[in-house]
Formats: C-alpha cells, sequence, structure tokens
DNA sequence: AACTATTTATAAGA
DNA sequence: TTCTTATAAATAGTT
C-alpha cells in the first residue's frame, strides 16, 4: 500500500524554511548566508537603478571585515556628491549654531517637558498595551540586561539619525539643487 | 452550470506579472516601482545587518534628486571608516565600541541567551508590515522634533552608561578602558 | 494602501 | 562553493 506517500520524507528537501531575523549563531549558515544575501541585495540594487535610472551606492562590512561595494554610477561619485552636498548644507544652515542657540534656550524647563513632550507624541503615533520599553527604570537591571538596553537604544538612535539625513537632503534638494546637479553627471 | 470557472476573467487579477530590467517608461509605474523596490532594498539591507553583524550604509538618489538612505549602525560610520580607510570595527554589532576588558565581559555575557533577552526585557524586534515599530513611532515627526527625541535618547544613553559604570568598576576595579562612548560619527 | 497571483529569493541539504 | 528543491518572500498590476 501508500502509493502516495505524503510525509516530508518523501521529500528531497524541506524547501526553503522560515526564519527569525535575529543574529545567526552557527558559523558556517552565518557564512552562506552573508553570501547569498549580500549577493541577493546587490542584484535588488542594480535592478532599482537599471528600472528607475536611481543612483546607488552601498558599502557592506563583512563580520570578518571585509568590504563589499556596489555603486551605479559609482561608488566614489554618488559618495562624493552625498558628502559635498551635506557639507554644504550644514554650513548654509549652521548645524552647530542651530544646536548651541538652541541650548541656550531655557534649557533648564525644556529637560523638563522634553520627555513628557516626545511620550505623549509617541503615544499617538504607537498604542502600545502598557508602557513603552524605554519608561523600564533602569535600576535593578543586570549589567547585561542594561547591554541589550544600550544597544536597543542606539539602534533607536540609528533610525533617529538616518531619518534626520533624510530630512536633510529633503531640505537640500529642494532648496536649490546644488549638489544633486552634479551627480550622475 | 459553470461552477469550474478556468479562464483568466474569473481571477482577480493576474498576479505579479515578469518583467523585463529595463528602465520603466511610465512615470507613475516607475514611480510606485521606486518606492516599492527601495523599500524592499532597506529591508534587505536591514535583514542582511540583523542575521550577519554586517555594517551597511546605502545611498539612493531617486531620478528626482531626492536622497534616502540607510544606515547601520549609521550611514556617517560607515562613510567614515570606508573613506579613512580605518577599516576597523570590532566584531559583530555590539552596543558600542568599549574597550577591552568591557569586550571580554560583554562576551561572556552574551551566551545568556541574548535573543530570549531581547525578546521578553526589551519589547522586541516586532515587524509590522515593512518597518519596525520603532520606525513607526518616528515616523510623522519633523526635524526639530526628531533632534530632540535624539538629544532625549542620548541622554537616557548616558544614564545607561553610568549605571553600567557602577557595575564595571567592581568587575574591572583597576581598569581605565571601558566607556569610551562612541556613537554614530 | 490593499489585494492576489505570480515571480523571485533563499534555507537547507547534497 | 555550487546545484537542487521546496517553500518563503517580494512585487506587478489592479482596485
Amino acid at each position: 500500500m501508500g502509493e502516495i506517500n505524503l510525509n516530508n520524507a518523501s521529500k528531497k528537501t524541506m524547501g526553503r524554511e522560515k526564519i527569525e531575523i535575529a543574529k545567526i549563531k552557527i558559523k558556517t549558515r552565518l557564512q552562506v548566508a552573508f553570501s547569498k544575501r549580500r549577493s541577493g541585495l546587490f542584484r535588488k540594487a542594480s535592478e532599482l537603478s537599471l528600472l528607475c535610472g536611481a543612483k546607488i551606492a552601498i558599502l557592506v562590512q563583512s563580520p570578518a571585515g571585509k568590504i563589499f561595494t556596489f555603486g551605479n554610477p559609482s561608488v566614489d561619485s554618488v559618495l562624493n556628491h552625498f558628502q559635498t552636498g551635506r557639507v554644504n548644507f550644514s554650513a548654509g544652515f549652521g548645524a552647530n549654531n542651530n544646536f548651541s542657540s538652541r541650548r541656550r534656550y531655557d534649557e533648564a524647563m525644556r529637560k523638563l517637558d522634553r520627555e513628557n513632550m516626545i511620550k505623549n507624541r509617541m503615544k499617538e503615533k504607537v498604542e502600545e498595551g502598557n508602557t513603552f520599553w524605554w519608561d523600564k527604570s533602569i535600576e535593578g537591571l543586570e549589567l547585561h540586561e542594561l547591554e541589550e538596553y544600550l544597544e536597543a537604544l542606539e539602534e533607536l538612535e540609528s533610525n533617529v539619525l538616518n531619518k534626520m539625513d533624510n530630512y536633510t537632503s529633503w531640505v537640500n534638494s529642494n532648496s536649490d539643487d546644488f549638489h544633486v546637479r552634479y551627480i550622475g553627471s
């Protein structure tokens, strides 16, 4: 009997399996995944560039420290003009002036308001059942927990910085296109 | 009759259609494709970074001249290291770049199932469609709000680092090499 | 922004 | 590393 075999053993592989997006612990698997996914990332970048005429630069550093790059028209041209643009933007609008004047601006009071303002704003944006993780008191946390907390904070900070970068670029490209003009020439 | 309808008209859409990788000529389609694929590219980068501990910087300029960036730990940090030739990120992307004794201690601590720690103590990285919740949480914030948010984050970080000092001072009482802050660029 | 039906990417195994 | 296979994930065109 059993002409129809439905158990998995009848299949050559289980096929692609779902994985959790978290650091791969098995070294050999990590290496294979890195290789495949880096190549996949660059292929996607290439397609985006070809389909939409986008200029793209990608820098990747493997955990082992090896650097891989992708660029259209070239990494250097995109990088150069990106940084030139940002420098000019900073000079023009004075990021430093902006920040320092803000500090001069009734710092004590603002300090009291800041977190509440932010938290309230966050609560409008995200409804979490209880409290936000950053509300959690750090009292009583063990060192390794503090370590995790710090990592989460810095990841969040990284996201904020990226978002701010986008604002900077947006403002710049809508002002006088100073650096945009040079890219891709 | 005709309970079984096999013609294509019975399907709501034709599903994803194969396309040629060549510049899209219809403007509206190009815009949609750019948006979807840029977001897909950044998601892939994020996954590569999380899965493999890779450092990544991506700059994309749309045909219209708008610039989008992705970076882990941040665009600037990756670019700086790339351009100065100091390609020396410490292995993995630990919370920070504290020095050796902290690192040694971290290594030991990491063996305490870091995944569960993140999940249970830190609200984890819950995917909501294309973005993580903390991306959503900063959606819609204006530049000045992002600046305030950033300041608050750094303040929290500072508190956490101070707290960690209390631990490490007895773990490594004669050490002078921890808690050198290194954030972004 | 959502929705499918398909194409494409890729995890695991060889 | 490279190939295969089966399945997960991304996305083109549509609503």
